[in-house]
DNA sequence: CCGATTTTGTTCTCACGTTCACAAGCTCCT
DNA sequence: AGGAGCTTGTGAACGTGAGAACAAAATCGG
């Protein structure tokens, strides 16, 4: 059924199994939606209805969708359970992925124990950190053992994600060492920007950014027209007058 | 070829004051970079040097500073401290932000505890539970509080920003004592879709879906050919035998 | 069996975001 | 002082994404 092309050679851009990235990002929302379905037995459902239960509007749903194919029905709509296995397979959740993570602080107890983490698809195998005081802590049904584990345990569970939830100093290194040890996918919850190689994908999730973002709009709504005004030249005491040591034009 | 020139000869979508989402959501990352630079006493930075620091190229650097105005001298770069200040105060952290945090489970502790928190710009002003055993509790030099508080809190602190950290059931219904009590703006970690009036600022940080979107890259890299092959009709054993309770169509 | 109705899949158009390329403008050296 | 050398700010081309609209396909009632 795929006419792939014979229509006008203009924009075939359309790579054969290439789907767009913000595309990918909603697909997690909508196996999410399904499942929510799912679970409630309704058994069929329209992109209408999809559409509101994952919170974005119908005619964006049904085009994302047919980036994986026709797996609705015209006058019907789409079988919940089918196209559920379907994104799925899709996103690579019916299989199991092994993931590890490096820096057992707040952030990292809390992702150990979040069970929801394991929404399926997803198996932590270690839970990694330096800090002698921390290694041996049992958290949940696991142990915290020393990240200097880290190429053995990547090579026996075959690890390809790796979560970094150290504090930003040593997250570089922490970084470098996951990918020569093989792990492809990080996930990074320290706030700085990594630097990867090719081929190795890399998320970011950073709270303070988040808030800022949020900052700035509320600064529109409630300062609507009380803005400080762009003080073009500001008070600058004691914030030019740095010593500039290592400067790139300090004298 | 492009004879668009019917068109309006200068687009003024500028909106005076308006910036770019995109843009807003990279400027705490260039605010980030350049407190990193401040640090290291670089008092002068060229694009091209921030845009390292920052993570991104310096021809986009360039114009997300320009919707800010002109800040930087051609042929030297940028001053860093004054940038830093303009930055600040465009997304509005030069003021300070009162925060609730509402859910105190192993989330809601990890971020009560990250210090980072207030990258200064930020207040935590309460830690808000609806669970009686929860109450009291003290983490770090705050009390967990009763969720009935909010609205007074809310009012006594001008709280503009919230935070939810609960599981996913509860997350609605505090999302809207949070909008009635007069939160404008909301940060969510819980994995459901919130809805929300207009005016409601509302963004989300889901780890699960992170996840899945580094599976799918990680599935293309390791199976480019060993993927499932489109099984079209799988065994649906169990699947579509739903009572189908509610479904629109069943019957 | 056929037309009315429903809902998908797709096309078209417009808006947004990214990148390139270069003129404008600043500093420094001769 | 004047030109060489940088670096910013921006105009224009390009690519990606969103939304409206509609033709194609399936069901259902008569």
């Amino acid at each position: 059924m795929t006419r792939a092309s014979s229509r006008r050679p203009g924009p075939p851009t359309r790579t054969e199994r290439g789907i767009p990235e913000a595309t990918v990002a909603r697909l997690p929302v909508y196996l999410r939606a399904l499942t929510g379905l799912s679970d409630s037995g309704i058994a069929t459902a329209s992109s209408e209805d999809l559409a509101t239960a994952a919170g974005v509007n119908s005619a964006k749903l049904r085009k994302d969708l047919s980036y994986l194919g026709s797996y609705g029905t015209r006058g019907v709509g789409y079988d919940v359970e089918y196209l559920r296995y379907q994104i799925a397979r899709e996103i690579g959740v019916t299989q199991d992925w092994a993931v590890v993570i490096v820096g057992i602080g707040n952030l990292g107890h809390a992702l150990a124990n979040y069970s929801g983490f394991g929404t399926r698809g997803f198996r932590i195998v270690a839970l990694l950190d330096a800090d002698p005081n921390l290694i041996g802590e049992r958290i949940g049904d696991m142990e915290v053992r020393d990240f200097a584990e880290l190429e053995d345990i990547v090579k026996a569970d075959r690890v390809s994600i790796g979560v970094i939830t150290t504090p930003a100093g040593p997250a570089q290194e922490v970084c470098d060492r996951l990918v020569a040890a093989g792990v492809t996918s990080i996930l990074n919850f320290a706030p700085v920007v990594l630097s990867v190689p090719d081929g190795v994908d890399i998320r970011k999730v950073d709270l303070s950014i988040e808030l800022q973002i949020l900052a700035y709009h509320e600064q529109r709504k409630s300062g609507e027209a009380g803005l400080p005004e762009v003080p073009e030249l500001p008070a600058m005491n004691g914030l030019t007058d740095l010593p500039s040591v290592g400067g790139g034009v300090g004298a």
